[in-house]
RNA sequence: GUGAGCGUAGCUCAACUGGUUAGAGCAUCGGACUGUGGAUCCGAAGGUUGGGGGUUCGAGACCCCUCGCUCACCCCA
């Protein structure tokens, strides 16, 4: 080993990031909330691999989104084989109902998902390359109020972990028979005033005419009004479609605001998009966001069936969630001596295989330092096992709150324990 | 990918217009206190000033490069 090789420190690479333990509680509290509440509304755990053929992002997620142009981690493996880590969940549970025909089964096609998605995006607050979504998804469920119902759901979730201060955007971006024609319409608005927008937006116009409704710019906030709306535009089954949506979510009562803006940068969504935003995130100001996509199934060659989801941004839903400092109903274990070690050990086991929390530290320190230890780690009692304890078989539990503390036989702690908790 | 700002101990920050050996608080560990925690006092440990190069008698400070973070654009979760 050279000299360079060993002291040069290997931190962890940009984009990416540790979730220390303190942090990991929360994370687990979210997950643990998110399953249980996915559960009651009948979706059930599905688990895909973390890298995929790079072709399905690109059939999936679409050739002309971003993600796929400029923010995908792709690679070539031994036998040569194009494989990306997953920039987005949708298209590999679309692969996997797919591949094990599980549109063929009974059960209700509802999953959800949880875990890490990579994207080569230019690190901020709440944007990392890899980051973490909670993910649901349905399929073969037609009818708005399913849109209206995952919206409820998010909202329920967000409730639960008391994340409050959101809005919720809800928008219908037409189907791939309305879509096109007000894509048109729109792009000869904007072009006719051209001259009135700013160097950005008239950009836009050729490439994501939708964009333009973004601009904070008040020149073009005032051209863009006068744009058609794609509201406006779409179908009447879209219409109709979406009309209901928003009758049932009047129904479920979540508050909502129409944002016909609102564009969603995968190319697959049709009818209902929507997204959940708080302010309190900045310029990633996003969530949650999903919408409904009718026809990537038939993209990759299954049966004619409709999907529809959202995922949650973890990163961005953890920090959100207020802090709450869970009291731990842990013992730790003081022992003086060799003779006093091998009891605290086994009570240590006896203990933990009861479903209480036990740490017992082998180093030689004096009491005193084993109970300031046991009073930074947060300890709600200590068991004190020293020469006199070994002699008599009788113990001290101190409770480290009122500081009282008693004389317990060896057989009696267990009980004692489950009294005072 | 574009533009701007910032990187000093685990954390929060000092160090004059470039000038001795880069300091403090908090946290950590130990002692005062030999079988009883939180308080106080004392002490220790902790840094190639993100990294590399340059200017200079001399760089934490100035210049260049690079890495990282933050903010905005873009995009999204």
């Amino acid at each position: 080993m050279t000299e360079d090789t060993k002291t040069r420190k290997i931190a962890a690479i940009k984009g990416t990031k540790d979730i220390l333990p303190q942090e990991a509680r929360k994370w687990q509290k979210v997950e643990t909330v998110a399953r249980e509440i996915f559960e009651r509304y009948g979706y059930r755990e599905i688990r895909s691999p973390i890298f995929e053929a790079t072709e399905l992002f690109k059939k999936g997620t679409g050739e002309t989104s971003d993600i796929v142009i400029k923010e995908m981690y792709s690679f070539k493996d031994k036998a040569g084989r194009s494989l990306t880590l997953r920039p987005e969940y949708t298209p590999s549970v679309v692969r996997a109902i797919i591949e094990h025909r599980l549109y063929l089964q009974p059960q209700p096609l509802r999953f959800y998902f949880i875990g890490p998605m990579f994207r080569y995006d230019k690190p901020q607050k709440g944007r990392y390359r890899q980051f973490h979504q909670i993910d649901i998804e349905v399929f073969d469920e037609k009818d708005p109020a399913i849109d209206a119902e995952i919206v409820e759901m998010a909202d329920h979730l967000l409730k639960t972990l008391k994340v409050t201060g959101t809005e919720t955007f809800v928008n219908s971006v037409g189907c791939r028979k309305c879509r096109p024609a007000y894509h048109k319409e729109l792009r000869n608005h904007a072009d006719k005033a051209r001259k009135l927008l700013c160097v950005e937006c008239q950009r836009k116009i050729d490439t994501n005419p939708l964009r333009i409704f973004d601009c904070k710019i008040s020149g073009c906030q005032e051209v863009s009004q006068r744009f058609p709306k794609i509201t406006d535009f779409i179908c009447h089954e879209c219409e109709e479609h979406f009309r209901k949506f928003c009758a049932y979510l009047d129904l479920f009562n979540i508050k909502y605001r129409l944002e016909p803006r609102l564009v969603r940068g995968i190319d697959y969504y049709t009818k209902t998009t929507f997204e959940v935003i708080t302010p309190a995130l900045g310029a990633q100001d996003a969530i949650l966001g999903g919408g409904r996509y009718d026809d990537m199934m038939k993209v990759f060659g299954g049966p004619d069936m409709c999907g529809i989801g959202f995922a949650v941004g973890m990163e961005r839903l953890v920090s959100l969630v207020p802090f709450e400092n869970e009291e731990t109903q842990s013992i730790y274990i003081a022992y003086l001596g060799d003779l006093a070690k091998e009891l605290a050990m086994d009570v240590a086991k006896e203990l933990r295989h009861e479903g209480i929390e036990c740490l017992v530290e082998y180093r030689k320190r004096t009491l005193r330092n084993l109970m300031s230890r046991a009073n930074k780690l947060g300890a709600k009692w200590v068991l004190i096992i020293g020469e006199d304890e070994v002699k008599t078989g009788r113990y001290q539990l101190k409770d480290m709150m009122t500081g009282e503390q008693k004389t317990v036989k060896r057989e009696l702690i267990l009980k004692t324990l489950k009294e005072s908790s």
